[in-house]
DNA sequence: CGCTAGGTAAACCGATCTGTCTATCTTGAG
DNA sequence: CTCAAGATAGACAGATCGGTTTACCTAGCG
């Protein structure tokens, strides 16, 4: 059976090329190259190239959650403060070299399509993030958790696209400001 | 002199499908068949195919800023009650068939590097419509107009991104909600 | 030893890509 | 009428695309 190592490569890599240069922006060709494998092991892998993208999105979405979760409760073990404590870590991400938005937006504007597979493994990620935030909103003791979900998402979405495509670094700060009367008027 | 109306016919088309496709997912040539245009006749307006989406995305924030402007004044004078009329005009937006997200968005997503032209474009179309919340925000009086068209834009994107890639067309209704803590504080 | 599984390198396929060029047609102005 | 400008259709070039195939290599194992 194929090598689960070789898998490994070539999704990390083709992970680290599709989010900086885009989907249809990379080759077939240059993910081999990078990743040192032959044609042949990558589509002893995968079947076509869409599904090798499908593949870097979940591996991406399961990355990208499992760090939203561990530093947002590495900063801090209180329900309330872990609210805004999401914003700290987008501000993090936001500094971080090679930053180039938030991958699943990047991958609906090229799948347009909202019945594409990658396009619904993009809506699947913001939910699942939304999800996150809701539970911390329920230990938080939030009147209407998913209400405050859904307010506090969309300004982390405001966030990054303020931070990607006009380069303002800052704006999950000003998003953690703005969080504040949302957060309180649930849990007065 | 190359007659004006070809070249708007070429922009025109291009602007559809670049929009529903994406712009390395639209080749030149399904862009000529569909304008009913030659390609000698498209390279002879274009240097290359990079102008052509330079002069799309162009005339797209002409349209779009156009629209938003007389959409929201149309739908009230009153300055502070256009400051939550933008919402109503991304309602309308998100409802109408073929929309496909943010063009801008999209076209950040596919030209990564913040020095690429479409990129800047893309980002100076935020600054633009910014600029315009804020000069309504100085006409209702607000003690910080630049402040709050940022907190108020940001809810504007955050609303796209729900709209586009999580297919929640009712975003714009709950940002509008959100916004009103934000122009409250302004207009004490 | 010899077989097999999984790998490599690279040729190859047909389609498509951006961009150029040739040859022809139409049209309006002097 | 004549001629030049602007258009057409479409062949063409060279690169690249996703994907298949061939031929060879190597390591583990009976």
């Amino acid at each position: 059976m194929p090598s689960p190592s070789k898998r490994d490569q070539i999704v990390d890599k083709a992970l680290q090329l599709f989010y900086r240069q885009g989907f249809n922006g990379t080759g077939v060709d240059t993910i081999i190259t990078e990743a040192g494998v032959s044609k042949k092991t990558l589509y002893s892998h995968f079947r076509t190239k869409d599904e090798l993208i499908l593949a870097t999105l979940r591996k991406r979405d399961e990355l990208f959650r499992n760090n939203l979760m561990r530093e947002t409760e590495r900063r801090t073990s209180d329900p309330r403060e872990r609210l805004f404590a999401v914003f700290d870590f987008l501000t993090g991400w936001f500094h971080e070299e090679g930053f180039s938005g938030c991958m699943f937006i990047n991958a609906a504007a090229e799948f347009a399509e909202p019945s594409h597979p990658s396009h619904k493994i993009s809506a699947e990620h913001k939910r699942l993030v939304e999800d996150y935030i809701r539970q911390q909103a329920e230990l938080a003791g939030a009147k209407d958790p998913a209400a405050l979900a859904g307010e506090l998402n969309l300004l982390m979405e405001g966030a990054i696209v303020y931070a990607y495509v006009m380069g303002d670094k800052e704006a999950a700060a000003r998003a953690k400001q703005m969080a504040r009367p949302f957060v309180e008027r649930q849990l007065a």
